[in-house]
DNA sequence: AATGCAATTGCAAATCGTTTGCAATAACTG
DNA sequence: CAGTTATTGCAAACGATTTGCAATTGCATT
């Protein structure tokens, strides 16, 4: 009966439009992400489910992030190192900034990045699908 | 005796620097890094060096790349979906572009880009160790 | 509410790319 | 050339993810 209700709706409205059914992992899933304001990966997905739901497998997590993505739902981002790291995709565009010392994600937009870009694959002959720029960094220590 | 000679000199005495020494597969490999155009993943570099020398290994490849990784010699890329793909690090600095259906690999370089990378990394207190900038595209029908 | 069937599940085993332990071998040093 | 030590090939281990399968569940139908 609050905000979380409209996006858990919102993430089984995707499931069923793509015919898939709603189940009980499933929900508490799409529960966690929904609320979700970090990057978590599978197993921390897992984790969290988990506690809400003890019936929930790592296997399903993982092939219901699959099932997400495939509906376009959610990001796979598949940062230097770890494992694939997960977050919705009805944000607003941005991309990221990793501090290499703590694994600390920060996320940012460039409007001119994102427009130079286009150009340089215009020049190139191509149309962007969809692109990757990470930028991985240390806290500045010189003021 | 050719170009070729110079460039294989300039991979060893890397490696010798960094106290390693020069054995026959690496030999191989490097010498295939040094003459390659494209962006190989290990099993390439294996079958391309074990055509030369059959008693290279698929291990000896994965280790001599690490190695020459750690020594800042080559690059490794890890593009979406695909194993690890290496390059030489001679090279001037360039990102680059994937063809999402054929899978081919064109370079460029974004002076433009590259400087407001620096810019938005230094609004977020931070300064860059490195980056990714990957555009996954297709060729454009519409010209 | 009971039925039937296809979608989904948990589990274990398989997969992929990569790394590692180990005993044998080859590079370098003197 | 001999001694020390790095490097090798092999096979087995690895971490992340996927898959086969038989049991369970969601859901459309009565
Ligand atoms: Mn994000
Ligand atoms: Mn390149
Ligand atoms: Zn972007
Ligand atoms: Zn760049």
């Amino acid at each position: 009966m609050s905000e979380q209700d409209t996006s858990d709706r919102d993430y089984e409205s995707v499931l069923r439009d793509a015919g898939m059914r709603i189940t009980k992992p499933r929900k508490t899933i799409l529960e966690i992400l929904a609320e979700g304001e970090d990057h978590p990966d599978a197993l921390e997905i897992f984790r969290r489910a988990n506690a809400r739901d003890a019936s929930v497998s790592l296997s399903t997590v993982y092939r219901t992030m699959k099932a997400l993505h495939d509906c376009g739902a959610i990001h796979r981002h598949a940062f230097e190192g770890g494992p694939a790291r997960f977050e919705q995709a009805d944000a607003p565009h941005h991309d990221h900034m990793i501090d290499v010392d703590t694994g600390e994600i920060v996320e940012f937009r460039s409007e001119k990045i994102e427009r130079l870009q286009e150009e340089i694959a215009r020049e190139l002959g191509y149309h962007i699908v969809y692109h990757r720029l990470e930028l991985y960094g240390r806290k500045r220590k010189t003021r």
